[in-house]
RNA sequence: GGCAGGGUGGCUCAGUGGUACGGCGGAGGAUUGCAAAUCCUUUAUUCGCGAGUUCGAUUCUCGCCCCUGCCUCCA
């Protein structure tokens, strides 16, 4: 078997995975700010991680998975007032509309999914140490600041330097920041805000220390792999690392890994240009496997362009594979991956190569129908693909069909065309399949009867 | 301006130093009472443009054009 090589953001190659110790990894993912329900752009991480975490448990890594949520910050703060609900009740909110969207989308849960206010103490404690190593200061303001320059590699990852960052740099100079490219650990909270109790008064974390904190307390001071969206890059993947090498003397994360966008009309899909559509907006219209597919036809590294026919192809390529699911008698356990299947996803999760390896393993399997020969062995093939993608998992019917209560009526329609038909009344036959046509039911005639599908 | 990633058939999406995977669509055929579904054949002398290295480049190098992203919160 191929082993596992991906592609880490560190140096931007491609390398040989190998855990830090034996067979075990943690993987950090950056979760979600829980303030508003969450866009396509999110579901791609979320669809790419659990990609991979299903990927390295099935190469038999024992797989710690870690994903947070960011449940505190400004703008948590705000939509709250505006909805006149405490943080907390707008936050347990959102994070029931993230799990539904998720299991929705047939994500398994993490190991983990720890939050930041119930890991205060984790925070300020590794800022303590940051301060007492001379890595962070506290202003005037009494916010306490990183001095960025302080830490040798910053920009590493980002394959930026501070120098380049400065003469382009769109950041306000704060008068109290040492350096411009200084960022918050902790600030001081104002009027009406939540806070928390700390040697530096009342306040909240800044944004990126809780990744460092969270992610080192659950998976150790260096972990296997760090992922999350291209746009976490710099500055928060990037002062993720300057927190928690500075911190703990650890590694940090061996490999990063970072998805490409979900783009709209070629532009990049969010909040801020105000071009996402929610998950569940979505779903509204396709079935979740649906958006599945079309994350995964792409690369997860390449850009992804959303659009309503960019879906419907991705609801047309799944269609192939649930009619040939349609004419399996029964359901067959899952069998060997196709080694082409295994190679695919072993190059760096390659799930748009591994699903031509699923269409063509779909064409053998309509021939073998066709022919009537043995099948097993295929379907076993088939169906392992699909449970590992997390694809054509429905009743083939159910998915053609859908929740018609009209089913029954059609039904009966089918059979008296049936009898028609052994009547050779073509005529009577053909009428009932237009009747059924006009109401945008099409029938399929096989050996074994008629199979019939909403379109 | 700095940095990063892209430009592959009608659309979409992989990939490779030896003329290109898969999906959608088109054309023809098989099958079918006719359809539907399926299968077969076919649909890029060509992988943004120009030059270089090479026996040979779409794949490596250099230059150019175009697109996107990051440099501010962002998955």
């Amino acid at each position: 078997m191929s082993s596992l090589s991906l592609f880490n953001s560190l140096n931007r190659k491609k390398e040989t995975f190998i855990p830090l110790v034996g067979k075990r990894v943690g993987m950090y993912v950056c979760g979600v700010t829980v303030y508003d329900k969450c866009h396509v752009g999110h579901a791609r991480v979320m669809v790419v991680f659990d990609t991979i975490y299903r990927w390295l448990s099935f190469l038999g890594f024992d797989v710690t998975y870690v994903r947070n949520f960011t449940d505190v910050d400004d703008k948590i703060i705000q939509r709250a007032a505006l909805a006149g609900m405490s943080t907390d009740e707008l936050t347990s909110i959102m994070i029931d509309a993230f799990h539904q969207d998720m299991d929705a989308l047939g994500c398994l849960r993490p190991n983990l999914e720890p939050r930041a206010t119930t890991h205060m103490s984790d925070m300020i404690r590794m800022i303590e140490t940051l301060i007492t190593r001379d890595f962070a200061y506290v202003s005037e303001t009494g916010d306490v600041l990183y001095a960025v320059r302080k830490f040798a590699d910053y920009g590493l990852l980002s394959g930026k330097n501070i120098d380049d960052l400065e003469s382009g740099s769109r950041v306000d100079v704060d008068q109290h920041k040492r350096d411009p490219l200084d960022f918050v650990l902790w600030k001081p909270a104002k009027e009406g805000e939540p806070f928390w109790d700390s040697p530096w008064g009342k306040g909240r974390p800044g944004w990126h220390i809780e990744c460092s904190a969270m992610s080192c307390k659950h998976l150790g001071a260096s972990f296997d792999i760090h992922g999350g969206g291209m746009d976490l890059k710099f500055p928060h993947h990037e002062n993720e690392i300057a927190q928690a090498r500075a911190a703990n003397d650890g590694l940090f994360a061996k490999y990063w890994l970072h998805n490409g966008f979900v783009n709209i009309n070629a532009e990049k899909m969010s909040k801020s240009l105000g071009n996402f559509f929610t998950i569940s907006e979505v779903l509204e219209k396709y079935h979740p496997e649906v958006l599945r597919m079309f994350i995964l036809g792409t690369h997860y590294r390449s850009p992804l362009d959303f659009s309503d026919a960019a879906l419907d192809e991705a609801e047309t390529s799944l269609n192939r594979l649930y009619e040939t699911k349609r004419k399996l008698s029964q359901n067959f356990a899952n069998g060997e991956l196709p080694a082409a299947f295994v190679q695919a996803m072993n190059d760096d999760f390659n799930t748009a190569d591994a699903l031509s390896v699923m269409f063509e393993v779909c064409r053998d399997l309509n021939k073998s129908l066709d022919t009537g020969a043995d099948v097993s062995a295929l379907a076993e093939s088939f169906t392992a693909m699909c449970d590992m993608l997390v694809l054509v998992q429905q009743d083939a019917n159910a998915w053609f069909q859908g929740d018609a209560d009209d089913a029954s009526v059609i039904e009966a329609l089918i059979l008296q065309r049936t009898t028609a038909k052994s009547e050779r009344d073509f005529a009577l036959a053909d009428s009932i399949r237009n009747e059924l046509l006009a109401k945008g039911i099409v029938l399929e005639d096989t050996p074994d009867g008629t199979l019939w599908k909403k379109v």
